[in-house]
DNA sequence: TCGATACGCAACCGTCCCGTTTCGTAACCC
DNA sequence: GGGTTACGAAACGGGACGGTTGCGTATCGA
């Protein structure tokens, strides 16, 4: 955004319309959902699609990336609530709604550009994971720390060991999968519980 | 490929220039490698990287997605042996091999096009799959189905599950770690020592 | 009413790429 | 040597896109 808010110095002549930077922002967003990376967006295509001429983005941000910051930023990620009764419950509620956001193409799409488009646009990646990937890292770590301090769990839980285990999990199976059947209904369950007692006899 | 090998009917005139066509699929991996996607891949770049005509090129392959495939095929990937005398040994030597992939940029960037450019390259996806994935995944599977066997770990163990959470784990924290900081040198131990033991009491 | 700014639209030129064709040369078999 | 095919280089027409500019209109404050 490039807009300056000083103070109250409101700009003469006409003010630009919130209207057209909606439409701009939505149409980016789009448009990333629907597979397109953000080395081929082209700001032609976005002011095509948002009904805007290209003018009227070189106004508000003077290159490609700003505009994808300020699109992501807007998306506000809806997050399981997390207080049930036990880590088992939460941690199953929350592998349940990883797995429910990969239904969606515009989840899908836009995880796929957090983990491949970090390379070339670090700044872009890193306003996505502060965004969306670290309210739900905290909201996960925070049961397995509750866990840990109510006894549930064992005192020398490695927590971010056991968050990478369980959100791994589940991003493997649903995007390394070999065949493109359904996943089994109760996966949730069966990677808590198995993460949760361990492989050892 | 498009040479026919139709018994020894060896076609009159000037051979194809193997030397041409190897510096073709390097210059097309060296680029994947360099971080540029497929979609922004050209055949033009590719050419002059490769000191080549770009007739060379369609010569050979008709588009750009079966040059990739081509050029992935030839990606032979080293596997560490995994013969060790325990399941914890082997997940270990596993997990070590992971880490140290990442630190290749060039293994990095081909990782990433495995994850995210599936949603819209799937003959290419599947065919990464099939070369890099699925021997791999074998290999773990073997490991975890000997333990399982050989009474080392619980018999009621889910060994998709438990694949799933081990490789998941590494791959969470090459890929979503917060900071750059460099991975711990005993992640390996940490995950599968966790893994194994799981998170109960 | 007037000046200032934003708007959508269209056009501009330069760049990149595609897929094809033409050129002169090189390599192979008979 | 003659026939055939591949080679690298260059150029083609066509298309997409970038970033800029000018146009006529719309909307604000003074």
């Amino acid at each position: 955004m490039v807009t300056e808010h000083l103070g109250a110095a409101r700009t003469p002549g006409r003010p630009r319309s919130e209207k057209a930077e909606k439409a701009i922002i939505d149409a980016a967003i789009d448009m990333i959902a629907e597979g397109t990376g953000v080395a081929e967006l082209s700001i032609e295509a976005i002011a095509a699609r948002a009904g805007v001429g290209k003018t009227t983005i070189y106004r508000r941000w003077s290159n490609k990336e700003d505009l994808v910051v300020d699109a992501l930023a807007t998306l506000k990620a809806p997050m399981p609530e997390l207080e049930g009764k036990s880590v088992r419950e939460d941690v199953i509620r929350y592998l349940a709604g990883m797995q429910q956001e990969t239904h969606h193409r515009r989840t899908r799409c836009i995880m796929n550009i957090a983990l491949s488009e970090s390379e070339r646009f670090p700044h872009l990646a890193e306003r996505f994971r502060e965004i969306a990937v670290k309210p739900r890292r905290d909201a996960l770590r925070a049961v397995v720390q509750r866990g840990v301090d109510s006894g549930e769990l064992r005192a020398d839980v490695d927590v971010e060991v056991a968050m990478a285990a369980l959100t791994g999990a589940m991003i493997f199976f649903t995007k390394w999968r070999e065949n493109d059947d359904e996943l089994p209904a109760d996966l949730p369950e069966r990677i808590a519980d198995q993460i949760l007692a361990g492989l050892l006899p």
